[in-house]
DNA sequence: TAGGTTTGATACGATGACGTGTCAAACATT
DNA sequence: AATGTTTGACACGTCATCGTATCAAACCTA
């Protein structure tokens, strides 16, 4: 076994302490600080200009930090963004998430709250909701995986709330995916919207005609709930 | 004759023929066919390369015309880009009102077959379908107006071919409109995300899928449809 | 305290796009 | 044929960004 991961670069750090601590931390926990502090600065440029319109010397001095360690962290522009916009995907599945488990028994509630979770979110923090619905698609072209393997995993969630209510005739699985991918479309879509359009729109509306989509879908595909 | 002095007017060609003609063109005609030279050759590139890998020098060259008339026709690379999107939506917008007809009868066979037109549209013309459903998200921040005009034109299809069917009861009309901006969302998406996995999944379960929903959808707002 | 490392500020060359300008050749009109 | 317009090719200056390099000061280790 080797010590863990301290190869910075072929530099004479073996014969030394190891450790490279400097202002007290160590040299791994100052690089992830500075990873922290350029994706945290990176969120609020591009969360509030737009990723064409921010350049890397923008986002360093947001950090305080300089360009050298904008390339210790990254390769470019556009992995900063990924990295940005992971980190945002997953704080909004965890926040849908926790909100699901509170309304744990009753499927219709869990559907609003997550719903509600959603756009509690988008409204709470623009920025982050302005990357993760609109500054992304600068370069989906360039990332169907990436930016796949995120909304596979709000597919998979309302897979899961899905799949016990489900009816014994289960229908073909390629489809229900199909189906599923396009509910989740439905809610980017009209996230998309309401960002786009400052948020005019009351949060209840489109959570009450998501709702009402949901459960046309829910009762296409056969599932029983208790009625309205 | 001429006073030299007064050509203040760069435009007036005064006491000439007034037609400007070239190569037994007009000058207007000649500006429109620059135009539309334009955005076919900004359509074939942006819709291969992407926007952002697409400068106004190549679109000059692939167009055969020099950056001058460029900046004759648009102010910019957005503006073309805008051009092509408004041109490449009327052309789908034709064809799904055109395929609509044609199964002017059956409401569901019009679902069908205009959502036909609209994954025949996609396979057929790959630039196009890749500028309207993702290169014109690059701009869409800005373009609010522009973007949200051309869905509007989407929704107001399906809202027409839903109307007569909707119960007497007819829900809120905000709430309907909504919804049916949800149900493009579906069908953007999806297709979004056809393209950028390379057409790989069949276009027959996509369009079943999307029946499925727009069916769960209809009843949901107690559309009145013969059983399947 | 001495010697090496880490940091921050800035400098640098290269690149590419933008938007405008110049100029001769092709063309139309008289 | 003569004169003025339109065209196309290219040149030019400007600007911003990128990615790397330099160097002194701050800091840790011994």
């Amino acid at each position: 076994m080797k010590t863990s991961s301290e190869n910075t670069t072929a530099k004479s750090a073996s014969r030394r302490s190891g450790n490279g601590a400097y202002a007290g931390k160590s040299a791994t926990k100052r690089r992830q600080e500075r990873h922290h502090r350029l994706i945290a600065a990176g969120i609020r440029l591009i969360g509030t200009q737009g990723f064409a319109a921010t350049s890397i010397d923008q986002i360093c001095a947001e950090a305080g930090l300089t360009k050298r360690y904008f390339y210790e962290a990254f390769g470019n522009r556009e992995d900063l963004l990924i990295a940005a916009y992971r980190q945002i995907s997953q704080a909004l599945l965890d926040s849908m998430k926790r909100a699901a488990e509170a309304a744990h028994e009753d499927p219709r509630a869990t559907i609003r709250a997550t719903l509600n979770a959603v756009f509690d979110y988008l409204a709470e923090r623009p920025a982050e909701g302005r990357i993760l619905m609109l500054e992304i698609l600068a370069v989906r072209t360039q990332l169907g995986r990436v930016y796949g393997n995120s909304i596979g995993q709000f597919v998979a969630l309302a897979l899961a709330f899905t799949r016990p209510f489900l009816p014994s005739a289960e229908p073909e699985p390629a489809e229900l995916e199909i189906i599923a991918h396009g509910a989740i479309g439905t809610v980017t879509y009209l996230a998309q919207r309401w960002i786009a359009t400052g948020y005019q729109q009351p949060r209840e509306q489109l959570v009450a005609a998501l709702v009402r989509i949901f459960d046309g879908i829910g009762r296409e595909l056969g599932i029983q709930m208790p009625a309205s």
